[in-house]
RNA sequence: GGGCGGUUAGCUCAGCUGGCAGAGCGGCGGCUUUACAAGCCGUAGGUCGCAGGUUCAAUCCCUGCACCGCCCACCA
């Protein structure tokens, strides 16, 4: 088999296909193996999936991939959610473009035309995902307004209002005019504006005089009922008790007096509109005032105020009546004022506080639960700053509104008898009264929150509450993948709501990440365009180096900046991981098509020379360094350390170094020894890269022959994670050669510093890359130089050398380039192109570098407090450090001095 | 008004329990080296926001300040 150019897109679609026909996403049931779910974030079906869902689900798909190779009986459960309040907006914007509207085609008519539109979406979604490679059950697909899963909402909500724990009152609300419906205060925006606050005066009815009242909504003064003062204010305590004629309406108001006033703002006096402002409403109840509500659902003004106000919008309204006041001579002044305004998250309008009858849940005692589990650690939270924020709101949690006036979701399971005035709530439809018998029942008009289902999701796609074989293998599910922008939206309410049922918490650990923002640093979104389309990116550049930037990008708790250059970047790093792979292919074709026919030889059965057993010791510290991460969810590490591994030191180095050797210039046990090394660690590389990049690993390992030069049968995805401890059962198998492991390391390390002294000495004296040079090391390490010695045809290859000589000492410098590395000095024989001048500067660099670190250090150990306490290890480091680089420095000198004079 | 996070190379960002400041991109110089120009070799560039403190030692821990961002919040 031989590779062609890497193209994503020839391989990506078989690969997932292969998957799904061999169902390699389902768990193993029954296996005893630990398991490992997750639950996706089921996105909504309002359309399609933008770049945030492409990083949540690899994230996702990396832990799942990961556990699955690690031996874990791993499930990852699909699904969407129907997402009440943003589906509904976006049908009736389609609506609203045919020129209809949902009121004229009805309810029936409009819920068809939406599961239309749930179904598009969900097609655009799940295509997406796969794209992107995600493994997950499809089997187990789930959508909120399911069968199932409508079941376990109506159990959720009869066995609350049993509990006592839901209720219906009338209240004052968040009322979105844009909606028509309550909306909860989550999804409530706060944003500072400049307004202005309005100083009007209200006559005292006795007609002796006026009281100002300030305020930042005139308009809402047509449902004033009182005006309040503080009881301890001297300017008003005479007027407590009196009442005044309301400007423009002609109603009579008591004057008040309630400590809720701040004697310090505005006029000290304020006017009291229970019917359209919370505190006002709170302090109507105290007093026993009447509310009036002035408003229409649409925020319109009705008939409760003046005639000439009716059918007004509010903002119209408020510009009318302080006309009207202005012109009455009513109005005292206008100050510019600074405040927060609530609106409507999804419709944009300015939230409009009515009293209203609704359905709450009482959560405290549910949050409490939730609190405790994080608190004792059932619940890990990573970043772990993010529980300062979780607690925070949940000890100041307030009730619950779950009701809202939409089509689309949940029907409140609540009928009302209009015989009798039962109300009746239950788990199953109801068609005659329980109380009297009689039929006439109106179901509830309202649905429930989006999230009330969405808070069961981790046990509600298990089949809860049915006792499934899936409850009880995977909850609670290990980890929730989120960002952290939904902690008190979602998370919570899943963690307050599974407690409460399940008695257990959903999921062992909250990995929330952050928002995504574009190359500025701006934050993505469709609004300001910036966004990047993921599809269009896999298109461009292949899942795999999408999903590899999102991994690199993910600090827990961080938001990323993705700039397209980052993910072409990645992509030459696939690019890279191909052709070393279309390298080893290439060689593993010829000798098994030489004269004599070599298939690839187990590892165990060759002679791995020294650049093998760094290679291969390399290979599994990073292994282990990987899984390290991996396990605290630092992906960022985890592919820099792979990225690193695979590109600078298996391509650049090992792989160059095996050339001799393939070639067959070192006799045949090299050749051996380097091309199953070769292939060895390439293959896991591409286990330890598969779960970032799954299509492209899956690829290359089934391109890469076994030793037999057989195809590879078995998925790369079910294939062990490489571990520390394979190289150590290998080298037990291979015989002795591992113990010498870590000198192996360090000669070969020192090698490499050989090779990078003398091709630096090279650049900057400007040698063509062709030209060979001959070279003398000067070098009081034996071991130094019998490492160097017996790698000297590879060391001659890559540095460019002629010939290559080994000297104790060497007096004789003129005409040569001059090179320091640790434990050696490299003299180039450069009669005649040392550029003399370039050469004492590039000299003078290296001695200032030098000095000012042996300052640094000297300065340091001259220290006693520092000789005395800090750790051994560290001042001996520090001393070693210090003589390697004095007689470093005595050598830069030297050949200073030696350079001919300019 | 409360709370949380950030400030590190030209840009975007890493930097685990304190012990030599890193990557990618960009810049500069040089390469048609038989896996790869989506490449190779070399290289420049940083008082780690400011001021104190703790420590032998601070980008890292503590305090204060300055900006930037976010979340929560019923002062009209």
């Amino acid at each position: 088999m031989s590779l062609d150019r890497y193209d994503p897109a020839a391989i990506e679609l078989k690969w997932y296909r292969y998957w799904l026909d061999r169902n390699l996403f389902a768990p193993a049931m029954g296996s005893g193996q630990e398991p490992f779910c997750i639950v996706i974030p089921p996105p909504n079906v309002t359309g399609s999936l933008h770049m945030g869902h492409a990083w949540d689900n690899t994230v996702q798909d990396i832990l799942i991939r990961w556990a699955r190779m690690e031996g874990k009986n791993a499930l990852w459960i699909p699904g969407t959610d129907h997402a009440g309040i943003a589906t509904q907006w976006m049908v009736e914007k389609l609506l609203r473009e045919r020129g209809t509207t949902k009121e004229a085609i009805g309810r029936e008519a409009f819920l068809k035309r939406t599961w239309e539109f749930k179904e598009e979406s969900h097609g655009t979604i799940v295509g997406q995902l796969k794209r992107l490679g995600v493994s997950t059950d499809w089997s187990r697909e789930r959508f909120t307004l399911d069968e199932g899963l409508s079941r376990a909402v109506r159990r959720v909500f009869v066995t609350l209002y049993r509990q006592g724990l839901i209720y219906r009152d009338l209240r004052m609300v968040n009322w979105s005019p844009g909606l028509l419906s309550a909306i909860s205060d989550l999804e409530v925006e706060h944003r500072d504006v400049d307004g202005h606050l309005w100083h009007f005066r209200y006559p005292l009815a006795d007609g002796s005089g006026h009281v100002v009242v300030a305020t930042t909504r005139p308009e809402t003064m047509l449902g004033d009922t009182a005006v309040a003062v503080h009881p301890d204010d001297a300017r008003y305590r005479a007027l407590v008790g009196k009442t005044v004629r309301l400007p423009l309406v002609g109603r009579e108001i008591p004057i008040v007096a309630d400590a809720y006033v701040d004697p310090k703002f505005g006029s000290g006096a304020v006017k009291i509109t229970p019917g359209h402002d919370p505190n006002d409403f709170e302090l109507g109840k105290r007093h026993g005032l009447p509310v009036i509500t002035v408003m229409n659902e649409d925020a319109s003004l009705n008939d409760e105020v003046p005639p000439p106000y009716r059918g007004l919008d509010r903002f119209e309204a408020r510009k009318r009546v302080v006309a009207d006041l202005k012109a009455a001579g009513l109005l005292e002044k206008v100050e510019p004022h600074k405040h927060a305004l609530g609106y409507c998250q999804r419709s944009g309008q300015v939230v409009e506080p009515r009293v209203s009858t609704q359905w709450f849940v009482r959560i405290k005692p549910l949050a409490e639960k939730a609190v405790a589990a994080v608190e004792d650690g059932r619940i890990r939270m990573v970043p772990d700053y993010q529980k300062k924020v979780f607690f925070e709101w949940m000890n100041n949690i307030q009730d619950w509104c779950i009701s809202r006036q939409l089509w689309w979701g949940h029907r409140i399971p609540v009928w009302y008898c209009d015989a009798c005035g039962a109300v009746i709530v239950s788990e199953t439809d109801v068609s005659a009264c329980t109380q009297c018998g009689g039929g006439s029942l109106r179901m509830d008009e309202d649905v429930l929150d989006t999230w009330f289902s969405s808070g069961l999701w981790p046990f509600s796609t298990m089949g809860w509450p049915e006792d499934t074989e899936d409850l009880r293998t995977f909850y609670p599910t290990a980890v929730l993948v989120t960002g952290y922008d939904i902690l008190f939206f979602w998370v919570a309410r899943m963690a307050m709501l599974g407690l409460w049922f399940m008695g257990r918490e959903p999921f062992h650990e909250v990995l929330l990440h952050g928002l995504l923002r574009d190359q500025y640093g701006e934050k993505m979104s469709k609004t300001k365009g910036n966004g990047l389309d993921p599809l269009e990116m896999i298109d461009r550049y292949g899942a795999d180096a999408l999903r590899f930037t999102l991994a690199a990008g993910t600090v827990p708790g961080r938001d990323m900046s993705l700039p397209e250059a980052s993910i072409e970047g990645n992509r030459n790093f696939i690019n890279k991981v191909w052709n070393a792979t279309r390298f080893v292919l290439g060689h593993v074709e010829r000798l098994r098509s030489a004269e004599r026919p070599q298939p690839v030889a187990a590892l165990e059965s060759v002679k791995p020379g020294r650049f093998e057993r760094w290679i291969l010791a390399r290979l599994y510290q990073v292994a282990e360094e990987v899984r390290g991460y991996l396990e605290q969810r630092r992906l960022n590490e985890a592919c820099r350390v792979l990225y690193g591994f695979v590109w600078h030191e298996f391509c650049d180095w090992y792989v160059e170094i095996t050339k001799p050797a393939l070639m067959g210039e070192l006799g045949p046990d090299a050749q051996q020894a380097a091309l199953a090394t070769l292939h060895h660690v390439l293959g896991e590389a591409l286990k330890l890269l598969h779960p970032v990049m799954p299509f492209v690993s899956e690829e290359l390992w089934h391109a890469l022959p076994g030793h037999g030069g057989e195809a590879r049968a078995d998925s790369i995805m079910i294939q062990p994670y490489p571990r520390g401890e394979h190289l150590a059962a290998l080298q037990r198998k291979a015989g002795a050669w591992g113990r010498e492991l870590d000198s192996t390391v360090r000669e070969a390390q020192q090698i490499i510093d050989v090779i990078q002294t003398v091709r630096t000495v090279r650049g900057e004296s400007g040698v063509k890359p062709r030209q060979k040079i001959d070279v003398t090391l000067l070098t009081g390490d034996p071991a130094l130089r019998r490492a160097v010695e017996s790698e000297q045809p590879m060391v001659v290859t890559l540095g460019g050398i002629g010939r290559l000589d080994f000297v104790a000492s060497f007096s004789e410098r003129e005409g040569y380039g001059h090179g320091v590395g640790n434990g050696f000095e490299a003299f180039l024989a450069l009669a005649g192109q040392i550029d003399v001048d370039a050469e004492r500067q590039r000299i003078g660099r290296e001695v200032e570098k030098t000095e000012a670190r042996i300052r640094q250090l000297s300065g340091k150990l001259e220290n006693p407090a520092f000789r005395d306490k800090a750790p051994p290890a560290v001042v001996a480091k520090s001393r070693e450090e210090l003589s390697a680089l004095q007689s470093q420095l005595a050598k830069l000198n030297e050949s200073l001095t030696q350079l001919p004079a300019s």
